[in-house]
RNA sequence: UGUCCUAUGGUGUAAUGGUAACACUGCAGAUUUUGAUUCUGCCUUUCUAGGUUCGAAUCCUAGUAGGACAACCA
């Protein structure tokens, strides 16, 4: 009967917090920096923050943490508003930290006036070496002493655009000898000359992240703000502005990142390969982000499962990619239509078929759900079949094609090897083969048990298409752990192009929105490329091939 | 030679002082007109040492290991 599923340590704190009163709904937010793609990281802490308001009834925001002008654009922004969409989520409201700019500047010169903040001059090389190190206290310059007279009028010439970049800062006023280095007087509002993608340049000072991403949150009553644990020390800080500005008290908690293996989920790096071009664009079918994993024919549906799957944690965790494709597996075994296509063809010649006669042969669309009906396949006398489905000398439990070998073509006859022409080389071109009549699929009378079945297409009615097979980006496990150049560990043969497959000619007609297995290969989904003559398929996974195993075995 | 966070099978995540479990992986088998799917079974787990307790993965102390912190990034 226990079949509820176990609570996170968020859930539990929520589920407390509710409880005990001290919240009678809650607020979560997504708040990304507009400065590159959403990614598989991203996509764990959007079902944590959607995924807790709708579990408590709550509402999530959807706010940009934009206050650095100089790596911000709006076609970030747009990116990221379809990748949250497309993974299934509502925002309660779109906003933007830079839409508190005006109240983050008063609450600055509030500061100020309670004697908390003063403006440095200081370069930023001195005010670091000012700060010390973890293990030694900083030590105060003369600036800390300026008067609140001083400090307001210098402030609002900051503001008034009277200084260059760099000239002055703005600092907290808190405790220079602080075990907590974040605490050492951080610096709170910067100078920047530069143009902003939604004020312009209305402003030539920015506030830091610390100096409003807290505020932000009480100004929203956000009750619980979710990060990463890389923010734990920050939350002091966090706590400190919102005591001393006397506002909403909203909450800071910590959850681990995701980190996966044989993949780099830092947007810096991966910012990186799109402008070196070690991929094609921020949504190449290799990268993480989930615009490549949209476009390579992930279901939104798979990565909720994940992200589901991996569970929120304190821990540092390295998940194994397998798990994400088990998951996409489940849900495309489920719905994706089965098509047959020859990547690596063989030309088979069947004998005792009459030439120039064509079949027309029903096949299901997809096993796993009657409602999908079924599609019917051209038959003729010539078929290719998969290079990989013959065996001159099979190997010890193959039972595919092979000399004097039967096999079932998928839909349609039972097949004999009976010759096997080669070239000059010595290289096998051509199967010839002979049909067994009565064995036709649905109406087989010729009582013969074959074990092989394996996939064909037509070679009069083939349709030519491209296809893209992806591999791991990465060669290395722990991407994390590397300490050389991250380049350096690309795989070689993340991309395998196939100009040149014979497919079935039903899959002429593919719609956007249809996934398909290409039958004993792997999970399929056209190509944003594709034009009307030319079809373009990426392979999104590949099928379990416990075949694959054992050969390998040997 | 600091502060903070963390420690459960190979990988993740549960067990909330009372029989260590679930998923993935791996291995074996059954079914199969996809060597897929499905089904069955198996392997493997509480960092160490003390303490509290009738009883500790859980509480306490110390150690060890891993991670975070010294951006005018977020």
């Amino acid at each position: 009967m226990a079949d509820e599923k176990s609570l996170n340590f968020l859930e539990e704190i929520v589920e407390a917090d509710l409880k005990e009163g001290k919240h009678t709904r809650i607020a979560t937010r997504f708040p990304p920096e507009p400065n590159g793609y959403l990614h598989l990281g991203h996509a764990k802490s959007i079902c944590l923050n959607f995924g807790l308001a709708l579990k408590y009834g709550g509402s999530t925001n959807l706010r940009f943490d934009d206050t650095n002008p100089v790596t911000e654009e709006t076609e970030y922004v747009e990116s990221i508003k379809d990748d949250v969409r497309w993974l299934g989520f509502n925002w309660a409201n779109e906003l933007y930290a830079s839409d508190y700019f005006p109240q983050l500047y008063e609450f600055a010169i509030l500061l100020i006036k309670k004697g908390l903040a003063y403006v440095d001059d200081s370069t930023s090389e001195e005010i670091a070496s000012q700060k010390g190190t973890p293990t030694r206290p900083g030590v105060a310059n003369t600036f800390r002493s300026r008067t609140i007279e001083e400090n307001l009028a210098l402030f609002m010439s900051m503001k008034d655009g009277k200084y260059k970049d760099g000239e002055k800062v703005l600092r907290a006023k808190i405790d220079m000898a602080h075990v907590n280095m974040l605490m050492r007087d951080p610096v709170i509002y910067r100078i920047k000359h530069a143009h902003h993608h939604r004020t312009r340049d209305a402003w030539c000072i920015y506030p830091m992240y610390d100096f409003a991403h807290g505020q932000s949150d009480s100004i929203e009553k956000i009750t619980h703000s979710i990060c990463t644990l890389e923010f734990v020390p920050h939350r002091e800080l966090y706590d400190w502005c919102i005591e001393n500005l006397a506002i909403y008290p909203s909450r800071q908690y910590e959850f681990a990142r995701l980190n996966m293996t044989y993949t780099m989920m830092s947007k810096r790096k991966l910012l990186q390969l799109v402008t070196e071009n070690h991929v094609t664009g921020w949504d190449d079918p290799r990268m993480p982000t989930l615009s490549g994993v949209r476009r390579r024919g992930y279901t939104p549906e798979s990565i909720r499962e994940f992200c589901d799957k991996i569970g929120i944690a304190k821990r540092e965790n390295l998940i194994d990619i397998g798990l994400l494709e088990f998951c996409v597996r489940e849900h495309l075994n489920k719905i994706s239509l089965r098509r047959m296509a020859v990547l690596d063809p063989i030309k088979v010649v069947i004998t005792n078929y009459p030439e120039g006669k064509t079949e027309l042969l029903p096949s299901e669309n997809n096993p796993e759900d009657e409602t999908a009906g079924s599609r019917e396949l051209p038959f003729g006398r010539e078929v290719f079949i998969e290079a990989d489905d013959f065996m001159e000398v099979p190997a010890k439990k193959y039972f595919r094609l092979a000399p004097g070998q039967m096999v079932r073509l998928k839909s349609a006859y039972i097949i004999k090897c009976e010759a096997v022409i080669k070239n000059d080389e010595g290289k096998v071109t051509e199967l010839h083969c002979a049909y067994v009549p009565e064995s036709k699929s649905g109406s087989d009378t010729s009582g013969i048990q074959v074990k092989g079945v394996i996939h064909w297409v037509s070679a009069t009615h083939a349709l030519e298409i491209e296809v893209r097979l992806y591999d791991r980006l990465f060669v290395t496990e722990d991407m994390n752990r590397i300490e050389d150049d991250f380049k350096n560990h690309l795989n070689p043969e993340s991309l395998k192009v196939l100009s040149k497959v014979y497919a079935e000619p039903s899959l002429k007609n593919s719609k956007e929105s249809e996934h398909f297995q290409f039958m004993r290969t792997g999970y399929f989904y056209k190509d944003k490329e594709s034009t009307s003559t030319k079809l373009i398929f990426n392979r999104t996974v590949t099928l379990k091939d416990m075949w694959a195993k054992e050969a390998k075995r040997g």
